[in-house]
DNA sequence: CGCCCAGATAATAGCGCTACGAAATCCATG
DNA sequence: CATGGATTTCGTAGCGCTATTATCTGGGCG
């Protein structure tokens, strides 16, 4: 073997430059660099070109897990999402990053899956990493996370969802309200054999509740409502097969799906099966993704406050970053609401 | 004002336990309640025990900044993507953070938006946090980017994209070829008069890629080749109205849409307008989204190597990850290809 | 029965930065 | 030109942990 070289294997120590590299090129004390990077402007103008020209001479990168430790706290938001299949969930990291990164926050992300497992695992780290404000989908967790979730410092946000008693900032919408709302729309178009479909509900509890909110709506109203599902993810292919099974049921003139994914799959299969939308049977779905609006019919949906909510959210984190006096919201529960998008679809 | 009390407003202190408190409570050495985090099998059983209930009693939640710090290099990979909107960058990344999850690597996210300036605020912060490794997105960056990039020690991947010289490693795929490809069906289909739909090429340049594949292809073939396009981020909806440019134009026979969103708002137009889908007119997309196999017609489409992607990359990280004596591949260049998927809408 | 080695535990020395208070500088007055 | 207050700059002391080295412990063996 041809390795050789001084052994200099332990210590990868890379002649990475530090501040008080940028400090000595520039003729400045360490101090006044640090200082010039957090609050510029209490640098005079002339010391202040001199270490910019010194940063931008040595490549300086700052390093801010020193930074992190010696303040206390990092500048890094963790936010804990199911998965990115949903758009929505999508949309809510992206609005999220656009409000925080603005204030150089960053986004340190983890899926979930729907497992407590994971997610315990997940926010034991990401509280390891001291961050800003932890940002955690829905109100019910595991008692291991619980526990953790109670005991932290950490600013915390529980968003899509409303419900009592929140650990942290609860912000979100009522799932149970818009399974009603849906099932009242139904109804009102004259619809008296509904059917909820749904992918893996057992999982995905909001999803649970807006089936409950509409079965309870349907069966106080005297018509009949009949559930669906299928313990694989939600997708347009789902929603075909599912449309197969109403199809074989037959009679339903009314669906709800838990998902727009859903909803647009039914929509496939049941021009093929001859099924008109909304004649024979009236469609709706969850989410107002952006196909919906165009798709063939265009669909009813619900469009959940995505916007809002991340608004909030961030809002909240900011005045609460570099400003410890805040108002500490914990406890609190905002509703956001939702949006009925009616639609030919119904 | 009711504010009173001790003093206390700096330093918020906090009663955080930390490591030397875990050590008094378990009658060890600090040293040794690390160890015990670290390498558990080289701790005593006994000892292991009580650390373990110290632990648990108190509640404590290691401090991954400070460990950071100490040990020169944080547990996180930073990965920055143009945005989530296209379902195969939020399935990268989920891949990414399957694979790295297991390993207690966490996701640092960024979305550059096609924007130079936003791509070099993100890869400047990623850089900060000391990142385990750097996932970025295509090959070409402004200079201020290269020059981080160039500069830095972090391992470096250049994803979904292969081509010349990369910084760091590339693992992607030739999107040149694809369109070529596309337009070999499509031509193959015996199509003479050609459109690719595209949205907002002069940012996405890969999507500009496929496009030149695709017009170098028809052109050498003799045939026709048009290309439409609008400045808005790609969406059914965009497809729709792309499908309304290509009525107007008359007599196109083939479409390759940048991406299934388009193509799927296509297909809604077409059925509106009595086109119909592939006799009058072939109709390809590229994602392989989940929803092409199921629509109506399904649709052709080109599946990129997204999973294959994320375990070259996976591997390579965990592989460097703790054996800093891993070969170092920055430079190399790995095509993992990508399959073309035919379906009626051909 | 003492000696030595391996394995287990502990002590030490920072990692690169920020917070804080002290020192130095500036500049308008008296 | 001295003087005080407001700036601007600097020195010091860690932040909580890990890597490394040193020390200790407990057998196995001559």
């Amino acid at each position: 073997m041809h390795e050789s070289g001084p052994k200099q294997r332990n210590r990868r120590k890379m002649q990475t430059v530090t501040m008080t590299d940028v400090a000595r090129a520039a003729q400045v004390s360490p101090s006044t660099v640090s200082l010039f990077l957090r609050r510029p402007a209490e640098v005079s103008e002339r010391i202040g070109a001199r270490v910019k020209r010194a940063i931008d001479d040595l490549g300086y990168v700052p390093n801010f897990v020193a930074g992190g430790l010696a303040a206390a706290g990092s500048r890094v938001v963790s936010i804990l999402v199911p998965s990115l299949h949903n758009s929505y969930f999508s949309e809510t990291v992206t609005r999220l990053e656009s409000i925080l990164a603005p204030q150089g926050l960053q986004i340190l992300i983890g899926f979930t899956e729907h497992s407590e497992q994971r997610e315990e695992r997940l926010v034991r780290t990401s509280l390891s990493w001291r961050p800003a404000a932890l940002v955690i989908t829905g109100l019910s967790h595991g008692p291991a996370v619980r526990k953790l979730l109670e005991k932290t410092s950490v600013p915390l946000f529980q968003m899509w969802e409303t419900g009592e008693a929140p650990i942290g900032t609860a912000i979100g919408f009522d799932h149970r309200e818009i399974g009603r709302a849906s099932a009242r729309h139904l109804l009102d178009r004259g619809r008296r054999n509904l059917a909820f479909l749904g992918a893996r509900m057992d999982q995905d509890t909001r999803a649970g509740q807006r089936c409950a909110g509409f079965l309870e709506t349907v069966r106080t109203a005297g018509a009949e409502a009949t559930v669906l599902e299928l313990p694989v993810i939600a997708s347009a292919e789902a929603g075909v097969e599912l449309m197969r099974k109403v199809r074989e049921i037959g009679g339903i003139d009314g669906v709800l799906c838990s998902n727009d994914t859903l909803a647009l799959g039914v929509t496939f299969e049941a021009r093929r099966m001859g099924v008109r939308i909304p004649q024979d049977m009236a469609l709706m779905g969850f989410g107002a993704m952006e196909y919906t609006g165009v798709c063939e019919p265009p669909l009813t949906t619900v469009r959940p406050s995505v916007d809002r909510i991340a608004n909030e959210i961030g809002k909240r984190i900011i005045d609460r970053d570099g400003n410890q006096d805040a108002p500490d919201t914990h406890g609190e529960v905002i509703d956001t609401g939702f949006e009925l998008i009616v639609r030919e679809s119904t």
